[in-house]
DNA sequence: ATTACGAATGATAGCGCTGTCATTCAAGCG
DNA sequence: CGCTTGAATGACAGCGCTATCATTCGTAAT
């Protein structure tokens, strides 16, 4: 220390701050007296760094109260550790477990979720990919496997890990982590038709590509094993439509007396039909079976408990995140496509 | 090992990109024949540059399948577009309007939401702010007034924009946007008295500072009001524990065999008691009255349909929006606390 | 001693973009 | 005709961090 008078560069001011006032790597190996790197290497890789060292630099980021710029080490590092999930909507109780299992395994590794809703439509899914693939997120969970062009030559270019989820595209981009809609309501409308139903109906509120996947299951089903039996459906006309389920159910059985059990396209639906039954004083199961799709919480809670068919919405999004941390270590380097099945969950309503 | 071999520097390789080989603002302007800074302003602000620039650019764009790089933006503007969302948990029905009112907001000026959850302890939160804070976000959301000193701290010195939501806390941080637990529980519990219930109790599966403002509410409307009813509550004992509705009022019922209503925390509770009530042949409301909280979309449909506080889920997700977009426009420039107030709906379990 | 080597630390050069001037050039004005 | 003005463009210097290579130094192996 030549005590070199005042200070030569910048003036020190009140608290050595320059730009945004906050404080940052430079100012905690100054304070130490070590080099900005020094202080780098003993946040983030610990055991490269004394322990002597580590503890001064642990004592001034306390004291200064630091928080390191992941901005900033996103741009160094080309590693962002944030991983993105678009969603047809966050307003779903259908896909929040999905979001939990993801976050819980990315959280083991630091890394954050970052989501987006494309309001179940490709369009705006295009410009919502291109303006997360912008955050240069180290990974990317899609629901669903329906994608434009220009989507598809996007998220090529981007050199990005991309896992899609509940459903079982034809033509995957990357990995994939889902059911077979189809298998799944296929044999949902077996167990009806096993338990003797002579008239199914099916009921979606909403027309995206898992919904039309499970009417062609409750579809196919009904031909092979419907006794003559033909489909009976209530599917809005467009991506846009939502029809209320409680109507499309009275209208359908109006049309259709003889209907005598109802396919629901996802259990909000089934919980309305059961509601509407009650109402209508049409006893469930007597009158009409009805089954639900998904197996949330409630499905075992309603009175009377909803039969319906379990996903593994959790599991979805836990091996979701564990294919994408994968990819990143290197541990797999190819595509992979995981089925993770279902379960039809045998209750009260059918 | 003096093999110090050929490749020294770069290759120039196939397409002369450096780095991840991603196309970034160089390319573009080399291609264009401009600088990059050019380039930068006919994306940001195309009307500081001549149309004809700005045709050239827009083209090469599209052609080179340009994504900015917003990491690197953030970093240099030192504003992340970025607004992080601190839930007590991202699997609850009752948050999601929220969200939805906040990313509706924020897509309007092209802001991002990040979602975090601290399974409603306030340690976890303190470390998640202090990660969420590392991506150096323009504003944060809070569910909850409650905090740690610690985390107090961290925020005084983050300089971001705060609001906290669903509550009114006594000592907010920085903005508000809630309505009153304790005067919305309070009404609720005054409309079961003003309905004659001699006997009213209080269900609440999880504890937290919100579900206690609501218990209180409760708690000072028998007194001021219960004609000698004594409170009678079912709670957790612990911010950990979760208890099961039904069985809870089951419980309570086998107990307190005089009980007619039952004011629950929320709307999930209130499902899950009304099921209860048709499982054990319990006429509702003539038996139990039941009162719910939040107005879920299945409130109304719920057969009896619930009787509810219904409470602006959508609106303060928007307002908080509002609110932090504001102050980063310089808009608003003080603490600002918004009381969106509560409607008692009432429908037919009450 | 000589060499080798691993542990600890540092210097340098960016990552891809934007803030902040500075520059150019044509049109407008007294 | 010189001067101002504004539109269009550019040069430069970082933002705060990390990748990469280089250096120092004490200790063990030869």
């Amino acid at each position: 220390m030549t005590t070199s008078k005042p200070a030569n560069p910048a003036k020190p001011d009140s608290k050595a701050k320059r730009s945004a006032g906050r404080v940052n790597l430079n100012d905690i190996a100054q304070r130490v007296g070590v080099s900005p790197i020094t202080v780098s290497r003993a946040l983030r890789t610990p055991d490269l760094v004394s322990p002597a060292t580590r503890a001064k630099i642990q004592m001034a980021v306390e004291e200064l109260g630091y928080v390191p710029d992941l901005v900033a080490a996103s741009l160094a590092s080309r590693r962002s550790k944030v991983v993105a999930i678009i969603l047809p909507t966050i307003t779903q109780a259908l896909f929040a477990d999905t979001i939990q299992g993801l976050m819980d395994m990315l959280r083991l590794e630091g890394y954050q979720l970052i989501v987006g809703d494309n309001g179940y439509s490709s369009e705006i899914e295009a410009s919502l990919i291109s303006t997360l693939l912008g955050r240069r997120p180290d990974g990317l969970v899609l629901v669903g496997g329906e994608h434009l062009p220009p989507t598809r030559r996007l998220l090529a270019n981007a050199g990005v890990p991309v896992v899609e989820i509940w459903e079982l595209p034809e033509k995957p981009i990357d990995s994939v982590v889902g059911f077979s809609n189809f298998n799944a309501m296929y044999a949902m409308t077996h167990y009806l038709l096993k338990t003797g139903r002579r008239r199914v109906a099916f009921i979606s509120t909403r027309r995206n590509p898992r919904a039309l996947a499970r009417q062609e299951g409750y579809i196919a089903c009904l031909r092979e094993h419907g006794q003559g039996q033909l489909p009976l459906i209530a599917m809005p006309a467009t991506v846009r439509d939502l029809t209320d389920p409680e109507m499309e159910f009275i209208k359908l059985v109006h049309a259709h007396p003889d209907i005598d059990a109802v396919c629901c396209a996802d259990d909000i639906i089934a919980f309305n039909v059961v509601f509407a039954c009650q109402r209508q004083r049409w006893p469930v199961p007597d009158r009409f079976a009805i089954s639900g799709f998904c197996d949330l919480d409630m499905a075992r809670k309603l009175y009377p408990a909803l039969t319906t068919v379990r996903i593994p919405g959790y599991d979805m999004g836990r091996e979701a995140g564990r294919l994408v941390l994968g990819r990143l270590h290197g541990a797999i380097s190819e595509p992979v496509t995981l089925d993770l099945g279902f379960e039809i969950i045998q209750r009260e309503t059918a």
